[in-house]
DNA sequence: ATAATATGTTGGATAGGGAAACAAACTCAC
DNA sequence: GTGAGTTTGTTTCCCTATCCAACATATTAT
C-alpha cells in the first residue's frame, strides 16, 4: 500500500492507490519513452506479466494508451505488441519572454503539435502575457474540445515562480513581482494551470526527452536574453527546496569587486557572462542564438577570442561549485551557453578537471542540450501533465469512447 | 504494491513489499521520534488503526519495538499506549579524524550508549584507523554479542567518499588515497560496514535528532580542524549525487585571486576561512571548540574583530549561493562555524537579505548545530540503521528471545 | 518440421489493508 | 459518583490487486 504517509488517506470511493501507483507507473514509462512493448514494460516495472496486461488493458480502456501489433524486431520468442501515448492527450504550453509570448500544445510522449509565437513590441506584463495566451488559447478551443483531451496548462516563466501556487515571485527582466499567473490564466481559460520557473522545466524535459536521458543527477544551465537560469535534477527528481526557487545558478558568486547585479549581489554569474556583450563585440545588433554562434565563428578577432575566453573562465567557476556540490553524471548547456562551449569545445572540461575535485569532476559529461525551440513547451507541458501521470485513471472520469 | 522500478522484483519467498514498506515506516518513525503512540503512529501513516494494531504487533515479536501503558495525558478518550524503540537494536559509529578515532555504539532511537575516543599521535593512516576500530569493538564484543543486536558499523570520514562501495576517494586532511575502509573494517570486524562523508552524515544526524528537525530542505556546514564539510538534506533526502560526493560546500569559490586549495582550485571558502587563523589571534596554540570561542569571546582586539568580519563575509558569499541554489528553510552551522555566526549574530542573516535572492532568502533560518559531540555517532549510526530500517522484519532472521 | 524461447492469457490462490461494529478507557459536566 | 461524549484498541469480514501456474501463441534456430 504505502500511503503517502504526508498525507490523509484517500477517500474510500477511490481504487486502491496501489494500483494507481502502477498505472501511474506505466503511463509515466509509455510517456517519456515514446513506445515501449509490453514485455519491456514487464521489465521495467518489476510487475508480473498478467498483472502488466490486465494494468495496460485498463489504460487502452481509459484511451491513454493504444496497442499497436508488434515490429518484426528480429528476437526468438512471441513478439511482444508496442504500446504507444495516446497523442489525443494533451497539455498546453504557456512561456512568456521579454520580446515575445510562445503558446504550444503539446501531446502524450512530448511531441509538440503546435507552437505559437507571439512577439509583443514591449515587455509585455503579467496580465498582458496572460491576455494573450487566454486569446491564442481561445482560438484554439474549438479543435481542443473536439480532437483533445487537455490536462491542463503549464507556465515557463523566467524568474522566481513558487510553485507550489503559481505566483511569480519576482521576474526581473519582465519587471514582473506578485503575480498569480497560474490563478489568472486559470481564471481566463477554465484550465487548470501551473507556473514554475523555465530552467527548472528546461532541466526536467532535458532529463526526460533530451540529452539528460537516463540520467539521475543532470544540472541544466541555459544562457537568453533574459540572462542565466539554472535548473537541477538530483536523485532523478527535480530539486525544488522550499517553496520552488531552487537552481538559480545564474546568481553564483564568481568575481571579487564584481558588477552589481539586479539580484542585490555583486559579480553573479549572470552580470560577468552575458548575451549582450558578445553581440556588441560581434557587430551584430540583435537576433536569435543561431545567428550569435555563426558571428562567432567567422569572426576571429582578438577581442572576440579573449571575451569567449574570460566567460568561459566564469561559467567554469559556476559549474566548479556546482559539480563540488552535486556531484552530477551530467551539465547541460543551453542557449549562448551551449554556444560558448562549443567555440571552444574541451575548455569546461579541463577548467572541471583542474579545479574541482576529483571524485566528482572524474564522471561528468558536458554537452548541448537537445531539444533546441521545442524545450521550453516540453517543460511546461510536463508540468500540466504531472498531476495526470499519478493518477491516469482519475483525471478523465468517462472515457472519450 | 509499487515496487521499485529500477529494481528487479524481490524473490518469491519475501513478504509483500507493501507490508516491509509500513513496518520500515512505522519502525523510522519510532527511531526517529523516540516515542510516539499508536494514535500518533495512526495519524502519521495515514493507516487504518486496524492496520497499524498488527504491524505494531508484529514489531513486538521481532523486538524492535516495545509496548508501555498509555502516559496519563490528560486528554479525552481512551489513552493509546506508548510505542518505544528497543535500546538492544543498536549501531556502531566510527569517525576517524586528524588526531583522534571515536567509536560509539547508538541505539535504535538515536541514544548515544557509548563514546570511545582514542588519541593519536600522529595522523592515522587508514589501516590505523581500522586496527584501532577493530580493538575497540572486539573489546566491546562480549557485551555486543549479549545485550545488543548490531546492525553494523556506520564509519564517518572527513572527505570524499563513495558511499555505494565505501572506499574513500580522497581524505586530504587524513592523506587518505583510494583506501577501502568500509570493506577493510568488514573484514576486520565481521560486521557490515558503510562508510560516508563526515558532514553529510551531520546533515542528517541534525535533521533527524537535532536543529533540523522536521525540515525538507536543509544545509549543514561544519568547520573543524580538518577544513569545512558540508551536507544538503533536498526535499527531505540526502543529497547524494551520482557515487555519494555531493555536498562539498568547503569549495565553494569565495575569493577572485584567493589562495591555492589543495583541492587544485583557487580561493575556496576552506582556504579563506579557517579555524587556524581564529586561534592564532585569540593567542591560544591549539584546544577545542568551546576554547576557542571562550578565546574569542574575551578577546576585544581589533584584529580579532576583523578577521571574523573577514570570515563571515566569505561565509556568507557561500551562504548566498547556497540559498539561491537550494532554497532552504534552515541553516545548521557547526564547529567554528556556529562560533562565527554566534559572535555576530544577525551578520549572516543581514548579508542573505541584502545579497541573496529575496524569494528563498526570505525563508531560511540560520542556527547551530544542537548535538554536539554526539552528532558524528548519531549521523554515523544513521548509515547502519538504514538498512535495518528499510525492512526491519527481514534484518534478523530470529528474535532473541 | 521440430525444438527452443519468449510472451500473452486465463483461472485460482493469497495476502494485506480497510470498514464496521463492538469493547475499553479516559475526560467532563452535573 | 454517574452518565454522556470521545477517542482508541480489537475483532471479524470483505475486497482488491497482485502473483503463480498452466496453457496458448508467435516467433527464431536447427
Amino acid at each position: 500500500m504505502m500511503p503517502s504517509p504526508t498525507r490523509a488517506p484517500a477517500p474510500a470511493s477511490e481504487p486502491d492507490p496501489s494500483r494507481r501507483n502502477n498505472l501511474a507507473l506505466l503511463t509515466s514509462l509509455v510517456h517519456h519513452n515514446g513506445v515501449l512493448s509490453r514485455a519491456q514494460l514487464t521489465k521495467r516495472t518489476g510487475l508480473n506479466r498478467s498483472t502488466v496486461g490486465t494494468l495496460i488493458g485498463q489504460l487502452v480502456d481509459l484511451e491513454v494508451v493504444y496497442e499497436t501489433a508488434p515490429s518484426g524486431g528480429a528476437q526468438v520468442g512471441r513478439p511482444s505488441p508496442e504500446v504507444h501515448p495516446t497523442p489525443s492527450i494533451a497539455a498546453l504550453a504557456v512561456n512568456p519572454e521579454v520580446d515575445a509570448i510562445t503558446i504550444g500544445l503539446v501531446s502524450l510522449g512530448g511531441k509538440v503539435q503546435k507552437k505559437i509565437r507571439f512577439d509583443t513590441e514591449r515587455i509585455p506584463t503579467a496580465k498582458e502575457a496572460v491576455n494573450i495566451a487566454a486569446a491564442v488559447i481561445a482560438g484554439m478551443r474549438s479543435e481542443l474540445d473536439t480532437s483533445y483531451r487537455v490536462t491542463g496548462v503549464g507556465i515557463a516563466v523566467p524568474g522566481l515562480v513558487n510553485r507550489d501556487d503559481g505566483v511569480v515571485r519576482h521576474a526581473p527582466h519582465l519587471a514582473w513581482r506578485n503575480e498569480p499567473v497560474a490563478a489568472m490564466l486559470s481564471e481566463a481559460t477554465g484550465y487548470r494551470c501551473h507556473a514554475a520557473n523555465d530552467a527548472s522545466l528546461g532541466a526536467e524535459g532535458e532529463l526526460l526527452f533530451g540529452a539528460g536521458a537516463g540520467q539521475k543527477n543532470l544540472i541544466y544551465l541555459n544562457g537568453g536574453a533574459s540572462g542565466i537560469g539554472g535548473g537541477i535534477i538530483a536523485g532523478g527528481a527535480l530539486l525544488r527546496g522550499a517553496s520552488g526557487y531552487a537552481g538559480e545558478l545564474g546568481h553564483t558568486f564568481v568575481r571579487s569587486s564584481g558588477k552589481p547585479c539586479h539580484c542585490g549581489a555583486t559579480g553573479c554569474l549572470e552580470t560577468e557572462v552575458s548575451q549582450s556583450h558578445l553581440f556588441e563585440l560581434s557587430g551584430l545588433g540583435g537576433g536569435d542564438a543561431s545567428q550569435l554562434e555563426q558571428a562567432l565563428r567567422e569572426n576571429s578577432s582578438q577581442s572576440v577570442a579573449a571575451e569567449v575566453a574570460r566567460q568561459l573562465e566564469y561559467l567554469g567557476i559556476t559549474l566548479r561549485n556546482a559539480v563540488n556540490t552535486f556531484n552530477p553524471e551530467a551539465i547541460v548547456l543551453d542557449g549562448f551557453l551551449g554556444t560558448l562551449h562549443s567555440l571552444s569545445p574541451g575548455t569546461l572540461d579541463n577548467l572541471l578537471h583542474s579545479q574541482a575535485m576529483d571524485g566528482p569532476a572524474g564522471q561528468v559529461k558536458i554537452s548541448r542540450a537537445a531539444l533546441g525551440s521545442d524545450l521550453m513547451m516540453i517543460g511546461a507541458a510536463e508540468l500540466a501533465f504531472t498531476q495526470f501521470l499519478a493518477d491516469p485513471a482519475g483525471a478523465f472520469p468517462a472515457p472519450a469512447s
